[in-house]
DNA sequence: TACTCTGTTGAATA
DNA sequence: TTATTCAACAGAGT
């Protein structure tokens, strides 16, 4: 599920414990969700640390700790993270429990798609210094935009969205509406939107990033009424603006909803 | 029960 | 370098 905004909504879950010092994080370093990382030295170094801040980049979250700890998580398709109770027995799906004094900060993911990344050092860890700008920032240009259409010009507009190291945060819904709110058809080849057509992708592209960030990753809330999302998971979904029965197919290997009346 | 679907992404291949 | 396919995993839906 997590794309841009649930991330936010979810990295403002662990809000509750900033101040508050680690006093045991449990964990099994065997599981898939530590790949790549030396868990051992997560579960070592952690307890005594106090969790400083937080922040989301598109989909990836760090939490900044003192003496120089940091976190990273990916929530993959069905990670979460939650508040509990200090004495709260871990779950089955409950793979990292940081143990405060009033609560217990939880990442669970039944699915292990997502993965928690450590780092102990000076300055920003690489890989979170290193990710792409935000789409809602100033950085993101028209230009920047064009740029990553024509690297990927053969690709369908549908894929290229999905490709996070241009469009940080979006996922399958999120791509399905920018492109519903811009009236381009998701088989669209990427090096073919130009014009008129690329602006209407930059505006809704930050559209959808805002409105999403300002629902979604609020409360959890839904999406504004009139946006395809309340449409694109039903097989019988209707265009929200001219009540044509919306497509389904596979495309970019991935489920996608368009209206094929006004998308062209 | 069996089979299909899934809001992700990285590794392996072409 | 870029595009495509598939697997990692578990639960929900039909």
């Amino acid at each position: 599920m997590p794309e841009l905004a649930e991330v936010e909504y979810y990295r403002k879950r662990w809000d509750a414990g900033i101040g508050a010092k680690i006093l045991a994080a449990e964990l099994r370093a065997e599981k898939r969700i530590f790949r790549g990382t030396d868990a051992h030295a997560m579960e070592r170094e952690l307890p005594g640390a106090r969790l400083l801040a937080s922040e989301a980049r598109g989909k990836q979250m760090a939490f900044r700790f003192s003496r120089g700890v940091w976190i990273a998580i990916h929530l993959g398709m069905t990670g979460r993270l939650r508040v509990e109770p200090p004495e709260f027995p871990a779950g089955k799906h409950d793979h990292l429990v940081l143990r405060q004094k009033e609560r217990a900060l939880v990442f669970s993911d039944p699915r292990q798609f997502g993965r928690v990344i450590f780092f102990r050092g000076k300055g920003e860890p690489p890989w979170w210094a290193s990710l792409p700008k935000a789409l809602t920032s100033a950085a993101f240009t028209r230009a920047v935009l064009r740029d990553a259409l024509q690297r990927h010009r053969k690709l369908s507009i549908k894929a290229t969205l999905l490709l996070q190291q241009h469009f940080p945060g979006i996922g399958n819904w999120m791509a399905d509406e920018v492109l519903w709110q811009a009236r381009i058809h998701p088989l669209t080849p990427s090096g073919g939107i130009d014009g008129a057509h690329l602006a209407a992708l930059w505006k809704s592209i930050r559209a959808v990033c805002l409105g999403a960030l300002r629902h979604v990753g609020e409360d959890f809330s839904d999406p504004p009424r009139g946006w395809l999302f309340h449409e694109r998971w039903s097989r019988r979904g209707k265009c929200p603006r001219d009540g044509t029965q919306l497509k389904r197919e596979t495309i970019g290997g991935r489920t996608t909803a368009w209206c094929p009346k006004c998308q062209m």
